[in-house]
DNA sequence: TATTGACATAACTAGATGGTTATATAACAT
DNA sequence: ATGTTATATAACCATCTAGTTATGTCAATA
């Protein structure tokens, strides 16, 4: 049981918030939401070194905000879009200060509770 | 310029974010949707001590989640609710991925944008 | 004026984080 | 079989984080 919320356990908001929090990590993710990509792909564009990016990696692995599959010898990252769901949700909350137009939120989010059934189409 | 926004900066979003990372900050936030809350009081639910409320309360006044203000001797923190628009904003990029219910996030955006610029009621 | 209450700041500590280099593993290519 | 490519893991380091206790400041009160 949680202290506020049904839906959303703290847990899973620090592993997600954590993850967002760095820039890189967030910029892997946009990259992610265009196409799957190999660590080697992922790593490219930055200085960092490729065991660096592989903790990234992880640490989107861990929040559930990325999957991973493995092609020959690459191991591919694909998003995992779902899991945002639970920054949504937490947003919800706060919607009171913004007016009507957020309500549009809890729609949003029936709509994705009722797609978190069928998450399986897998590429 | 920044590499894929234009309203966000990703100073910002790193602030936020990893304001919202810690679930005691969280807490907080979600208490201070509901009233305005003296330091002392802010601190009274939890065993932690009073600085490390101070410095909790210093993340989120940095990030731009609280402003605060002085009563007396009682600094009062107060939400500051239309930082959560950053994430919003950020969110809006992934809206691809759960179809059209979620681009009413843009009539919400709009709205923020405009409430954004009157936002001077501070009491 | 002296005391109490509300809060901030300083100095410290343990553990997490984000990076490194070096190395291991495993699949593919020759 | 050998070398190369893709990735993970280990060991290490500097910095940040979230907490602590001790103390300072300043307003309210007795």
């Amino acid at each position: 049981m949680n202290e506020n919320h049904c839906l959303t356990s703290s847990d899973q908001l620090d592993a997600v918030f954590s993850a967002l929090a760095d820039p890189t990590r967030r910029e892997i993710l946009s990259r992610l939401a265009e196409e799957e990509l190999s660590v080697t792909e992922i790593a490219s564009p930055y200085q960092i070194s490729q065991p660096a990016i592989s903790k990234h990696l992880k640490v989107l692995e861990h929040a559930g905000l990325i999957v991973r599959k493995t092609n020959k010898q690459q191991r591919l990252a694909k998003i995992k879009p779902e899991t945002l769901t639970v920054v949504v949700e937490w947003l919800d909350e706060f919607k009171v200060f913004w007016g009507a137009s957020f309500d549009q939120l809890d729609q949003v989010l029936k709509t994705l509770e009722a797609s978190d059934k069928k998450e399986r189409p897998d590429e």
